[in-house]
DNA sequence: ACCTGAACACCGTTCAAGT
DNA sequence: ACCTGAACACCGTTCAAGT
C-alpha cells in the first residue's frame, strides 16, 4: 500500500496525492487506509521510508572521498526517479529509520577516511541535504527562457538583470540565440559537491598536520 | 493587506494561514480579498516579495569575499525573523521581482570581484539556497536530543547508530550528560559558507592564471 | 458595476450505525 | 470486534443574487 502511494506519487505528483484519491486508485473505500497508517502523515513518512530504503547502504571504498561521492551521486539518482520525495522528506519534523541509516553509514565514511568526529559534525552540516542528493536550488532554470518569450520582454530582463543575463548566455555556447539553452543540473549538482568535498580534504589535512588544533575555513573578510 | 498576511503567518505560521482566516484576522469578509490577490498563490508571492524586500540590495564593499558574505548573512537575519519564508519561497514556480533583483545584484559582487560570468555561474549553483541564507537541513538537531528519552532508548540509539551518536556526544563539550546540546546553527551556517567561498576563491586564482581553462574542482576517486 | 453570501467541489478525520 | 457510510469541520474559489 505504501508502494502503491509511491508510485501514485510517481505518476500524480505527490500534490493530487489524498487519502480519498489514494482509496479510490486502491479500489478500496476511504476509511480503510487507516487500518494501515495512522494519519496521513504517517502515510507520507512511510513513503519516504521506502524511497530512502532504495538508496541502500553507502559503501566503503578505498578512498573516503570517492566513496562519500560515491553515497551522495547514488542518493541523487534514487531521488530523481520519485521527485516528490524532496519536498515530502523535507516536511517531515523528525527522521525516519531508513534516513537515519543512511546518515549514520555516510558519516561512517568520513570517520573510516580519519576526519575528528567534530569536522565529521560539521562536514554533514556543511552537506546538508546534499548529503541526501538534493539540490536546493531556488528556481529550476534548467529550462532556459522560455522560447516564445518575446524579444522586447527579453530586452527588458536583460536590461533590469544584466548579470543573470550574462550568466543566461553564458551558458549557452552556441552564438546567434539570446535564449539560453538552460544548464547541466547534474554537472552544477557534481560541482557544488566537489567544492565542498575539496574543501573538507583540506580541513582534515590541516587537522592531522596540527593535531588538535580546531580546523575551520577562513572567515571571508 | 500584503503585511497583514505576512504578520499572521509570524504569528502562526503559514499552515495556519488560510483565505478565510486571514480574512477573519482583517476583519472582512472572504472574498474580498480577491480584490486584491487573484488566488492563494499570488498571495504567497507577494509575501516572500515583502520579505525578501527585507533584505535590500546587498552592497559592494572592498572584497568580493566579504561583500558576498555579508550579504548572505544579510538575507539570513532577516529569513530568520520569518521561518516559514523559506518553505514558500521554495514552492513558488517562478522567481519573483525582489528575488531577481537581490540575485543579480550577488551575481554582480561575483563579477566586480573578477570572476568570469561561467564560474560564477557555478559558484551561484553551488550555494544554491545558502545564498539567501537558508540551511538545507535534513531535521532539526539544534535542540539536541529530548531530555525525556529513557536511557535505555538513547543506549538502543547509540548502538544501532554509533555514528550520529558519535557526533551528538562530540557536540557536547561538557561531559557527564549523555545528551548533546544540540549545536549552533549559526556556526554551521557559516562554516558552510566560509567552505564554499574558499573554494570559490581557489578556482578563481586558478581561472585567472590559467587564463582561458576551464576552473573546476577535483573530481573525487 | 460592485459587493457578498451561498454554494460547489474538494480535503482529512470522527463517529455512530450497521454487521 | 470489525467495517464503513454519513457526517463534521474545514479548504479555495465560483457564481448568482442582491444592491
Amino acid at each position: 500500500m505504501l508502494r502503491a502511494a509511491v508510485a501514485f506519487a510517481d505518476r500524480d505528483g505527490v500534490e493530487a496525492l489524498s487519502m480519498r484519491r489514494l482509496a479510490e486508485d486502491l479500489r478500496v473505500v476511504p476509511m480503510a487506509l487507516y487500518k494501515h497508517v495512522a494519519d496521513k502523515e504517517a502515510l507520507l513518512d512511510g513513503m519516504v521510508e521506502v524511497v530512502v530504503g532504495e538508496i541502500g547502504t553507502p559503501a566503503p571504498s578505498g578512498e573516503w572521498k570517492r566513496a562519500v561521492r560515491d553515497g551522495v551521486l547514488a542518493a541523487r539518482r534514487v531521488l530523481l526517479r520519485h521527485r516528490w520525495a524532496y519536498a515530502v522528506l523535507e516536511s517531515r519534523k523528525t527522521p525516519t529509520r531508513a534516513v537515519l541509516d543512511y546518515l549514520n553509514a555516510m558519516i561512517g565514511l568520513f570517520r573510516a577516511g580519519g576526519f575528528s568526529a567534530d569536522l565529521c559534525h560539521h562536514a554533514m552540516h556543511a552537506l546538508g541535504s546534499r548529503v541526501l542528493g538534493f539540490t536546493q536550488e531556488l528556481f529550476d532554470d534548467s529550462r532556459g527562457l522560455d522560447p516564445a518569450t518575446p524579444p522586447e520582454v527579453v530586452r527588458e530582463l536583460a536590461r533590469r538583470y544584466p548579470h543573470i543575463a550574462e550568466i543566461a548566455l553564458g551558458a549557452s555556447h552556441d552564438a546567434g540565440s539570446v535564449v539560453g539553452p538552460g544548464c547541466d543540473d547534474q554537472a552544477e549538482f557534481e560541482f557544488a559537491l566537489d567544492v565542498l568535498l575539496d574543501g573538507f580534504e583540506r580541513l582534515r589535512e590541516r587537522e592531522m598536520s596540527r593535531g588538535s588544533r580546531r580546523a575551520a575555513p577562513s572567515r571571508g573578510g
